[in-house]
DNA sequence: TCTGGGGTCCTAGGACCC
DNA sequence: TCTGGGGTCCTAGGACCC
């Protein structure tokens, strides 16, 4: 069998460059070719750098206090993270993908990978070059496109198309060359402790992974670990996923804006954020059966006692009626709280996640049911028209004093006229 | 003083059954 | 009284991703 280039798989990973920054510089052009960092929520940690940012050697992940006197003297500009401006532009940068392939996988908000494998060999760089055309055209996004036989190896192109600022890369050929210079931690799925493990054993590239026999792979990590090895060797072991699955758990926690101490504001963080997590399963139709309330306090302050704690209650019958939820998080909570700690977050997992209209219909479930739905409906459609929590119940409390920081958002809404930006046409 | 948030998958080990 | 071994299911915790 001859198994030339034509038969084989042609996928693309296009990835936006520095997303977020790429998201506020849009409304923003004055900081275009300057240094620019969004912050995580409760303005932590750098999440997204503009290249001059890089340049100066802000690291990703990097808690802001740690660079603050940097930023500060180079000028550097700083945003609050707005997470509804970032989803809006990632649906319109994945929208004009769709157009370039009936096979898009929606990887991450600022990801996705696409077969091309309808094209031949000699079109392929140009149709790369093309998607980032429209793309930037239509959406303002700039993006960088990896184009390989297998996810890991177009990974690897995107890494270098990046990196050589080149836009477009195609992996097809002198792959060993690149693999030889291509940093084993820099590997799709390997992550802090792989990457450990296979330095230690004389692994320090991408090629020599590929190179190292399957059964040892094996045996040292897990089944992952030998896809990665496979994939880099492209034989495709990591399909595309062409239609987004329900998620199976629904997280919703964040850091206080302040230390909270008592059990009152605990309450009423961890009441507000089981209402969210509510909110988004009922988007989804979907109900639960299991809930986890998680509390601590700063596992980084090293003068106080450290106190983490979480448990999880198995619902009799799956729901997704905020009152009903937020009724066992609080009891939950209560059984956890330790007064004399500073309480540095507060988390809630909606678990063992169903379709609604899978649920089976059980002796107990109470009569309610049809009212307490309509409740709901009502209440998702007020807060939908009229802001979240428009609508909400007493125990998620009103003033909110444990609300995060965020003290540099750009405030940039594209649903709101006010904020679009002004084109004068000539 | 100040260190994000939301996911998925895998594995080891315990509980339980026959 | 003897107290094996194979199987399943579940969960907590770890690793990884963006």
């Amino acid at each position: 069998m001859s198994s030339i280039n034509y038969n084989k798989k042609k996928l693309a990973l296009v990835d936006c460059n520095s997303f977020y920054v790429s998201c506020e510089r849009l409304f923003n052009p004055k900081i275009q070719n300057k240094p620019v960092v969004v912050l995580s929520n409760n303005d932590g940690c750098v999440i997204s750098r503009s290249n001059e940012a890089k340049a100066l050697g802000i690291r990703m992940g990097e808690p802001y206090f740690k660079v603050k006197e940097l930023i500060k003297r180079n000028n550097v500009h700083i945003f609050s993270s707005n997470y509804a401006l970032y989803g809006d532009l990632s649906r319109r940068v994945m929208k004009v993908l769709k157009t370039f392939s009936t096979n898009v996988e929606i990887y991450s908000i600022d990801e996705a990978f696409i077969d091309l494998s309808f094209l031949k060999e000699e079109d392929v760089e140009n149709y790369g070059k093309e998607i980032r055309k429209k793309v930037l055209k239509w959406t303002g996004i700039p993006t960088s496109v990896g184009i390989s036989t297998t996810k890991t190896l177009s990974k690897v192109a995107n890494h270098i198309a990046k990196k050589e600022r080149t836009g477009v890369m195609y992996l097809n050929k002198n792959i060993d060359e690149r693999l030889k210079k291509f940093p084993i931690q820099d590997v799709w799925g390997v992550g802090r402790q792989l990457s450990k493990l296979y330095v230690k054993n004389g692994i320090e590239n991408a090629y020599q992974l590929k190179s190292v026999s399957n059964t040892w792979v094996k045996k040292s990590t897990n089944v992952l670990g030998s896809r990665t090895a496979m994939e880099l060797r492209g034989i495709t072991c990591i399909g595309l996923e062409l239609h987004e699955e329900k998620r199976k758990n629904c997280c919703v926690s964040r850091s206080f804006g302040k230390r909270i101490t008592d059990l009152q504001k605990l309450e009423e963080a961890v009441s507000t954020y089981c209402l969210n997590a509510a909110e988004k399963i009922r988007g989804d139709d979907q109900i639960c059966r299991g809930l986890t309330v998680f509390i601590r306090t700063s596992p980084f302050n090293k003068n106080k006692k450290y106190y983490s704690n979480s448990q999880t209650a198995e619902l009799p019958i799956a729901t997704n009626n905020s009152i009903e939820l937020v009724k066992y998080a609080r009891k939950i909570l209560k059984g956890m709280y330790k007064p004399g700690y500073h309480y540095q977050k507060a988390g809630i997992i909606l678990s063992k996640l169903k379709d609604a209209d899978k649920n089976e219909v059980n002796l107990l479930t109470p009569l309610m049911d049809d009212r307490s739905k309509t409740l709901m409906k009502a209440i998702d459609h007020t807060n939908n028209k009229y802001g979240r929590h428009a609508i909400t119940i007493a125990s998620a409390g009103i003033h909110k004093g444990w609300k995060m920081r965020r003290e540099h958002s750009s405030k940039i809404d594209t649903a709101s006229f006010n904020y679009l930006p002004k084109v004068s046409a000539s």
